[in-house]
DNA sequence: ATCGATAAAATTATCGATAATCCTATCGAT
DNA sequence: ATCGATAGGATTATCGATAATTTTATCGAT
């Protein structure tokens, strides 16, 4: 669905009104279809609607993605603890696979496409540790985790190659299987881009 | 919405066919309703539906509520740990309280009362502990556990009055403040109920 | 001029009906 | 007898329209 893939690249401003006849129109389809998209999308928690008072996009708070973030130190070691025996060299090849498409996003600034492929990253040990419905809460966080990347660095790009190589490491301790270190690093790298994350924010969420 | 009282309370058995018109005149008004209140339900995973093929009350493997108590572990002490020290003579009021309504619940046999406040207390530390994301991601969860709970329980019931008086001590060692104390105590507790549910579950889940 | 009441416009929620799709039973060919 | 094709019935998805509600604009009283 296209709405969407416009609230999380940030198209589309918090507050801003979806009309149901207006977005009907504007795809040639009636309102039913609308109307179900909305209830996902509500769902989801990127849009809010009262009753009687239509849909709005929702906003996307500094406080929610420190939630967020609460949750995923929870969820993410341990989906990364597990998978750590399970790996081999063709999961390995597809880490990697995904760490140069970020390189290369990076170097294009193409910055929709770095964001959708670090979280591809992170899944996939969510992915491989079997847990089907944890894999299922990290897509849900994974979505408000982009659409929070895409609005605060929409203006002012960070240097997204260093992101990326940030990556690197994790590729590589992964391979010694050394539980600890691997730990450590995770947990530095998830702090890191916290953080980084948080000062680009500061006073950016306004112009939204 | 009755709809999904009748699921989760295993009256609507698993795989028994949502038909959107049937249920429309059942109610007395038109489709449009009903369709946005199985969006919701698909969403909450009570009910599954393919394209052009409708819905079915979903099942509820034993699978599935495993990888459920992976997670509860995984945010549930958290949860706790984080609401120690900010529980006050309120709080243990409200907690006794709970636990008073549990045992007065399983006297009487009355056992989706009892699921609920089973779940109203656990729930409580969630609440307290001000993480919005966990606490909405616990009730997604609770819901899942209730209807659990209430399948397997429905034919043979189990000793509730033991279940109940294994929260007194919750709320006993909460008023000391020992954390590892507590810690312990909560993770037996999670492992007592999962290792009674799955005791309970075993050649049960056949009949629904 | 400001405030509240009222009317007009806009929008949502609901409705009943149609079109598209799927399921089942019947029939005919092998 | 078994299999595939086909027609009929059932059900879903979509549609355009109506009813209910909210928002905006207008007007008159103070």
């Amino acid at each position: 669905m296209a709405l969407r893939e416009s609230i999380v690249r940030g198209e589309l401003y918090p507050g801003y009104r979806l009309l149901v006849l207006e977005i009907a129109n504007e795809l040639g389809i009636s309102q039913a279809p609308v109307r179900e998209a909305l209830e996902r999308l509500k769902q989801e928690g990127l849009i809010i609607s009262r009753h009687n008072k239509g849909s709005i996009v929702a906003e996307i708070k500094q406080e929610e993605i420190e939630e967020i973030y609460a949750l995923r130190e929870l969820i993410e070691w341990d989906a990364v603890r597990k998978s750590i025996r399970l790996l081999d060299e063709k999961d390995f090849g597809h880490l990697t696979a995904i760490y140069d498409g970020m390189a290369s996003a990076a170097k294009k600034d193409d910055l929709f496409r770095f964001i959708d492929l670090d979280m591809d990253f992170h899944g996939y040990f969510f992915a491989k540790s079997g847990n089907q419905t944890i894999l299922h809460l990290w897509q849900q966080i994974a979505v408000k985790l982009k659409r929070f990347q895409a609005i605060t660095n929409k203006i002012y790009y960070p240097d997204l190659l260093s992101i990326a190589e940030g990556h690197a490491p994790l590729i590589e301790v992964l391979r010694t299987g050394d539980e600890e270190k691997i730990r450590q690093l995770f947990i530095q790298h998830m702090k890191e881009v916290w953080w980084r994350m948080n000062k680009d924010a500061e006073g950016r969420m306004r112009d939204t």
